[in-house]
DNA sequence: ACCAAGTCTGTACAACTGTACAGTAACTGA
DNA sequence: TCAGTTACTGTACAGTTGTACAGACTTGGT
């Protein structure tokens, strides 16, 4: 129940309460999705009560854009942190798509969530899609300008493959997964594991 | 609130309540999964009450399992429906999967509630993967056993392809639908849509 | 005709949900 | 030092949830 420790700076964990009930949610939704995840739930993961919730964040549901709205930024730093200018024009898409990888690899919550979100189908609460899709689109103008990409397809069809084939595989891969641990009881579970190819054709 | 029709034999709908409810909760729990989906909800929609669901199902659980075993009957069904004995032995295989494909397609809700179940990841209440595998070695044993499934693979191996290239593509594709028309207002709507493609290496 | 079994309704309830709010503690700048 | 803003707690509340249960209607067998 200890608020930000007493006399001295910021408290063990860093953080501020607001960011941490932010981390929290989205671990949980990623866990068991947004519906089943209550404030309380979240509450007491970041070590806080639920009235804390409320005052940073007013409803459930803005709690829920402001997940997203820090999953969108971390795609965007990954993206920023190879600019255009840092090495030869024509490496520059595979060590962008090098480093979204490497960042999707150390964040399973997010690579969850974004499961959940993107494969919902109807329910399109937000945007993520929309701003994902942006995020994209912007990074193929960006590649076109600097004569690296084909302008032979559509910019449509360009972001397509580029989210599909990141996430596609991602998004898959606990099937194949929950599959091959189906059959390690009759085999050696030390097999090489099943390689997923997900890729899409215009 | 009329019960089954006073005198005369079955109602309209010739379903029983059971069986109604079972449909009813599979629609809405592909719809809105099933934590989403309130008892109330599926009585509202199969056209009874509350205490009928309880009656024949005892809980939600129950009535959860009962939803994904009817899947798994649906898929025997159909796999049976192309026997080994109906036509060219090296053309089973292929026309077993066709035939799947087509029961799919034209049962949207089970393959939402699919994609839902089976891309949870950790949330694996039930054995639904585990019935749906077993299905499928089955499968690959009887074409073995007709000497047209190889035998280069692992029967594991054989069964995450088949799953994967069956249900790889159709749980991808509401994200395929959904980009792409992000970007139907910048170009013109009526564009050949992007095929997915999915498959795994062993 | 009668009884047992099955189908179905309506009500009730405790647990949990998201949200509201009043109050307390800590920090800020003047 | 003091006032104002911000961070935070604890309680309260109305709505929804899954489950329980008592009773009414219908049906099938003897």
């Amino acid at each position: 129940m200890a608020r930000r420790l007493p006399g001295a700076g910021p408290p063990a964990n860093d953080l501020t309460g607001k960011a941490r009930i932010r981390n929290a949610a989205l671990d949980l939704f990623a866990e068991q999705g947004v519906d089943a995840t209550s404030l309380r739930a979240i509450a007491s993961a970041a070590g806080v009560t639920v009235g804390l919730i409320v005052h940073h964040y007013g409803t459930k549901e803005v709690l829920r854009e402001a997940v997203e709205l820090a999953i969108v930024d971390r795609f965007s730093e990954t993206i920023a942190s190879v600019p255009l200018g840092s090495r030869p024009v024509d490496q520059i898409a595979a060590a962008r798509d090098e480093a979204v990888a490497e960042m999707l690899s150390t964040n399973r919550a997010i690579v969850d969530y974004l499961r959940r979100a993107l494969l919902d189908g109807s329910a399109e609460r937000g945007d993520l899609v929309s701003r994902l899709s942006q995020l994209s689109a912007q990074q193929v103008h960006d590649l076109r300008a600097a004569g690296v990409a084909s302008t032979k397809h559509t910019v449509g069809d360009q972001v397509v493959t580029i989210m599909v084939r990141q996430l596609g595989r991602l998004f898959l891969q606990p099937l194949v997964d929950r599959i091959s641990r189906e059959f390690d009881d009759d085999m050696g579970p030390s097999r090489t594991p099943p390689q997923l190819i997900v890729d899409v054709s215009h």
